[in-house]
DNA sequence: TTGTACGCGTTATCAT
DNA sequence: ATGATAACGCGTACAA
């Protein structure tokens, strides 16, 4: 491995001229440059990270804090991120959180500027992720990925609300008026977000709002709730927050003896890959997931150098409507 | 953030003395060390990695090298990965092959090797990566995810062979005769071994063999096949190489008016989350994809060490029988 | 425009 | 058992 100063001597300079050149300083006659470049490309010479990191104080690596499991959205935001951070020039350090509590998140937080990350993109859905993180002095620019309904600069997502919105206005256009939320756990901000959006279309049209069921995001948990619900005839349709929950609901009902969408109708939220293929096909709101992602990175990127962060346009949720709705009701 | 000066000024002894402690150096006194020890716990000192890095000429990293989109296996693997790396005390740092060019596969190889990781988890299911990573004198130890025939040492993974010759015979033994695969991409590993198990399993029966399908995996090709497949009349049984092409060939041959599993039996491979979920629900091989990650952390922590491999027992994939195979066939 | 000297925080070597 | 000193490779301040 050459250092800087062979490099120094190939190109018969000082190990400082090489230095400037590699940084781009101003100040450096052409051919001086070039002779350096030359020397370089020669030696096959790359800079030491790790001694940049010690002198500079900072590396070139963005640390990403996920405290979602293994699921499709913040999979597929993570490879995004991580493949938007490499075109920017950053490495990516990934920790999974193994719990949301405070000491967790502390530890994970500390080890990552522990690490001398540039800047940190957090995943974390949980409130309480969330709120620990805006206790702590981090000390690196940050952007939280997860929803938030319309609060302070840091956050940073798609509308969760106004997706629910398009969720359950679609099923009162099909002519629905009883309308269940499967929502997801307590804790989470999209959670909260999809059930507001939930709440504010049925107080818009006048409808009347009934408990939502609390799940875990798990399709195990819709295939129950499904056998659950299926003995009950105050809906005739449900909301549920994610797609991996409407497809174990309706599995839950088809056990049950219950259609959809003839008996009842169903609508999701992410747009999975298997939604458009399961039976019935699956309607639900399609996020951008990698999109998100690569925002992330573009703002928290333009903090870390001191930019302006570019003006980003809404990433707004879609509808995509398929067979899980109809305007079918039970009797 | 102090440094180890700072420690040992306020424990009263040299730096290199402070040094000794971290590094459970033998000959220190325990009064020494319990003074030092002190020392840190009041200043909440933390040893700096990249200083560490510098001098040591490896950082306490591991990088991931990832191959694959952001898939259910995968990146279960990947979440389970870092984890145990934590655990072991090491950071994770991953990138994601944007080609499976050679070039693309060495730079990315050469910016972990820069980033001086200690070792290196490959998770590049294709084939041409896992040429070019032998043709590469890497320089740390690796260890590949990838499932191989039987090969030589780096590789380690499920019995991928084992688990599909599972499949083809649970559907010979149900009475199934002529049986196509539903393959996937050429290149990759899995791919092949998943074949390789689907033939001999037809061999060993004394069964035809069907020129296989070639798929990409995905769900919307499945689909396309299932409607393709469905014009053709010399098969009753379908093994598909994966649970989201199993899933959209199901939706292909619904389009096209055949039932699974009355007219024709389809079994997948992976048991993701939606498997036992859609209808009919998917017969498949369960792989356990974080016992696959753990797996490979534990040999590359033993290889980084100069310990001795551990003994790992076999990691076979099993059959779960659902609703999509049965003895039914079409006329 | 270029070079010299120093410091970053740690570990390794050789004393004591 | 402990300390002094020298690396490690790079960036910055200052000098030339």
């Amino acid at each position: 491995m050459p250092s800087i100063r062979d490099v120094a001597r190939v190109a018969a300079v000082s190990h400082q001229t090489v230095s400037r050149v590699l940084n781009d300083h101003p100040s450096i006659r052409p051919e001086t440059k070039q002779r350096v470049l030359d020397a370089i490309t020669q030696l096959d010479y790359r800079p030491n990270l790790a001694a940049r990191a010690l002198v500079t104080r900072s590396s070139n690596v963005l640390g990403v804090l996920s405290a979602s499991v293994g699921e499709f959205g913040p999979a597929s935001s993570i490879a995004a991120i991580e493949e938007a951070a490499r075109a920017e020039g950053y490495s990516v350090s990934t920790i999974n959180l193994p719990a949301t509590t405070p000491e967790a998140i502390d530890t994970a937080v500390r080890q990552l500027v522990r690490e001398q990350v540039a800047g940190l993109v957090v995943l974390a859905p949980q409130l309480r992720v969330f709120h620990v993180l805006q206790g702590m002095a981090i000390g690196v620019p940050y952007v939280s990925l997860q929803t938030a309904s319309g609060a302070s600069g840091e956050r940073h997502a798609a509308d969760q609300v106004a997706g629910a919105r398009l969720a359950v206005n679609h099923l009162i256009e099909l002519g629905h008026r009883d309308i269940v939320h499967l929502a997801g756990p307590q804790d989470w901000i999209e959670a909260e977000s999809r059930m507001r959006g939930y709440l504010d279309a049925l107080l818009d049209a006048d409808l009347p709002t009934i408990p939502p069921v609390r799940g875990d995001w798990t399709a195990d948990f819709g295939h129950f709730a499904g056998r659950e619900l299926a003995r009950r005839v105050d809906f005739t349709a449900v909301f549920a927050a994610n797609d991996l929950m409407a497809i174990g609901l309706i599995h839950g009902f088809r056990d049950a003896g219950l259609d959809v969408p003839n008996d009842v109708s169903v609508v999701g939220f992410d747009d999975i890959p298997v939604a458009p293929h399961i039976w019935p096909p699956l309607t639900t709101v399609h996020q951008d997931f990698p999109e998100l992602g690569r925002r992330a990175v573009a703002l928290l990127v333009a903090d870390i150098r001191g930019e302006e962060r570019p003006a980003l346009g809404p990433l707004e949720p879609q509808l995509v409507a398929r067979a899980s709705s109809s305007h079918g009701r039970r009797s």
